[in-house]
RNA sequence: GCACCUAUAGUGAAAUGGAUAUCAUUACUGACUUCGGAUCAGUCGUUGGGGGUUCGAAUCCCUCUGGGUGCACCA
């Protein structure tokens, strides 16, 4: 629709001898509820024919007058908009497309067969999984349905630091607190690494200790310890996968730092001289020259920096995606904290100037730190709020308000509520800023929250059940003189993808899928659905029936779950 | 010190440079003898200060103030 009238508005500029220029056509905001679409056509051309906006815009109307199909009326409206309305047929055949559609809904073809590999959550075995991984995790298991809903090849890994002071550390408290391979779990890795970590801080022998203990892990020269760490690992990435399964993510492929550096460490040596440089024992990649700043990528003792782990991944990311789709990747993305953006541009620079095919195929969608109203997190400390132990307290939560008032007790949907409620909170605000955690408050069951588009959902569930015992049939034959808002709200579906898409932005989801549900609840309360003696229910049934299709679409881009009961 | 990000009702947020800044929450008042009250209707309350660009600024530019982050051998 916009397409049509955007083409019209240009052919009627060329008819009336007006210069090409840009214009915007789109959805007005909701106020202006006269409205279908607006344009500002004739406030961007005043200037130039020197002319009163209003003026133009009625020149324009005019010649616009009846030249478009769907259009019932235009009107110019306030400083010189054109105001477009749309024939009621227009809503009737969308709802009905809807319908038809299904799953299919709100899809598009921008990203048709690309191949995208989006890179999120990142946990480090051997540390816990916690609520600051809930972040990266929601976001980028958002956008990569997002690059789905958009038809690319989208393939979902992560990126692990299994080698490291970190590691180190963890299995020094494993030591410490005599860990055999029998009982080492998830939760005694958590303190092995709280205890190394504060070890490490408390003296100097066991630094060097600490330090020494490290490089045996990197050349694997000490059994024991290859015991304790193969095992810590495989513990860590099995308590991984249960947090993925809870959170809803499922990921194809795990990339690991130990296999990326040696990688990584190749390519920089093979550049030493036209991109990298030698100092002071170290290699450098000198960013200035970039606008960037100077890092290390080989440090002093010849172990390859996170910096040479990074540009190793790019390297694997590609041979990998040559191994399972065919062919390169047209683009990756990593969504990790805000503090590592600077830090990225440099490694993309390198990586960029050794294989210059890279250029803008490699991006980094930031996400900005989650922090606790009170207190302050430290996994160093073992002061840290598990991922999975937050999804439980929410869960119980949840369970009581269902034991109160809801038509079902089962755990399966509690935790879908949960999981719901936690997403909600952190994908309702835009990507890359910061996220204040109110564990009293912040995750609400009412009002603006994932349980209330749940809720929404189950509830025309239930309806269009009762309906149908009622014998009502939906059908758009015959529709009510006026559209209903919360049809056209429903229409706007596929462009509120395309846009969260482009701008890596998933919480214009969340703003739509809020005003949807709020929408369709006035909608509910002031007419009556599963009522064979109204006439117009088959349509309102329709209607409930498409809403119903268009929140499951968009709760599946934010990796919520849409249960029919709850 | 340099660089980047950020500031919107009491609180948490939204607004491709567009029309009367939108939601939620809090507080208060109500709702069909109920198609699920995790709902709906209503009242109260907002763009940090100062300049500028623009037909039009929460949005862009400058500046001040407050907050955050990053600036070779950690990840």
């Amino acid at each position: 629709m916009q397409a049509a009238l955007r083409q019209e508005i240009i052919d009627v500029l060329k008819q009336l001898d007006l210069p090409e220029i840009e214009f915007v056509v789109d959805y007005p905001t909701d106020k202006n509820a006269g409205a279908d679409f607006f344009s500002n056509v004739a406030l961007v051309l005043s200037k130039q024919v020197g002319k009163n906006p209003r003026e133009v815009a009625e020149q324009i109307c005019a010649a616009l007058e009846g030249k478009i199909d769907q259009v019932e009326s235009i009107e110019v409206a306030g400083p010189g908009f054109l105001n477009f309305v749309a024939h009621r047929d227009f809503f009737t055949t969308s709802m009905a497309q809807v319908l038809a559609s299904g799953d299919q809904w709100g899809k598009n073809d921008s990203w048709q067969d690309k191949v995208v590999i989006v890179e999120y959550t990142d946990p480090n075995p051997f540390k816990e999984l916690h609520i600051g991984h809930i972040v990266p995790n929601a976001l980028g298991e958002s956008l990569a349905r997002l690059f789905m809903m958009s038809g690319a090849d989208t393939r979902r890994v992560t990126f692990q630091g299994d080698v490291g002071m970190h590691v180190a550390k963890a299995i020094y408290g494993l030591q410490q607190l005599g860990a055999t391979v029998e009982t080492i779990d998830a939760a005694l890795l958590g303190q092995a690494y709280a205890a190394g970590s504060q070890a490490f801080d408390s003296s100097e022998e066991i630094q060097v200790e600490i330090k020494a203990l490290n490089k045996s892990i990197y050349h694997k020269s000490d059994e024991a310890v290859n015991q304790l760490y193969d095992k810590g690992k495989q513990v860590s990435l099995e308590y991984f996968e249960q947090a993925y399964e809870v959170l809803g993510s499922e990921f194809e492929h795990n990339f690991f730092e130990s296999v990326t550096g040696p990688v990584g460490k190749k390519l920089v040596e093979a550049h030493i001289g036209d991109v990298f440089t030698e100092s002071k024992g170290a290699v450098i990649f000198e960013g200035e020259e970039h606008g960037l700043h100077t890092r290390v990528f080989i440090n002093n003792e010849g172990l390859p920096t996170y910096e040479t782990k990074d540009v190793g991944l790019i390297q694997c990311k590609e041979d990998w995606s040559k191994e399972v789709t065919g062919k390169s990747f047209d683009h990756t993305i990593t969504v990790t904290g805000t503090e590592q953006q600077e830090y990225f541009k440099v490694t993309t620079k390198a990586s960029t100037l050794i294989q210059p095919e890279l250029a803008g195929k490699v991006e980094l969608v930031p996400n900005g730190m989650l922090r606790l109203s009170e207190g302050k997190m430290s996994s160093r400390t073992g002061d840290v709020i598990r991922a999975l132990s937050l999804v439980e307290d929410v869960k119980q939560a949840a369970l009581e308000r269902m034991r109160e008032n809801s038509v079902i007790d089962d755990e399966k949907v509690a935790e879908q509520v949960a999981v719901a409620a936690i997403k909600y909170t952190i994908l309702k605000i835009a990507a890359g800023k910061d996220i204040v955690f109110d564990l009293k408050k912040s995750i609400s069951f009412e009002g603006d929250s994932g349980p209330y588009l749940q809720y929404t959902y189950a509830r025309i569930k239930s309806v269009l059940e009762k309906a149908a015992q009622a014998g009502v049939v939906p059908d758009t034959t015959n529709a009510p003189v006026a559209s209903y808002t919360v049809e056209k709200l429903v229409e706007r579906f596929p462009s509120v993808i395309e846009m969260a898409l482009t701008e890596r932005a998933p919480h214009h989801v969340v703003t739509y899928l809020t005003e949807l549900a709020s929408e369709f609840n006035s909608f509910y309360a002031a007419e009556k659905i599963a009522d064979v003696s109204d006439k117009f229910a088959p349509y309102k049934a329709a209607v409930a029936g498409a809403v119903a299709v268009t929140l499951k679409q968009g709760l599946w881009v934010l990796g919520i779950k849409a249960p029919e009961r709850m």
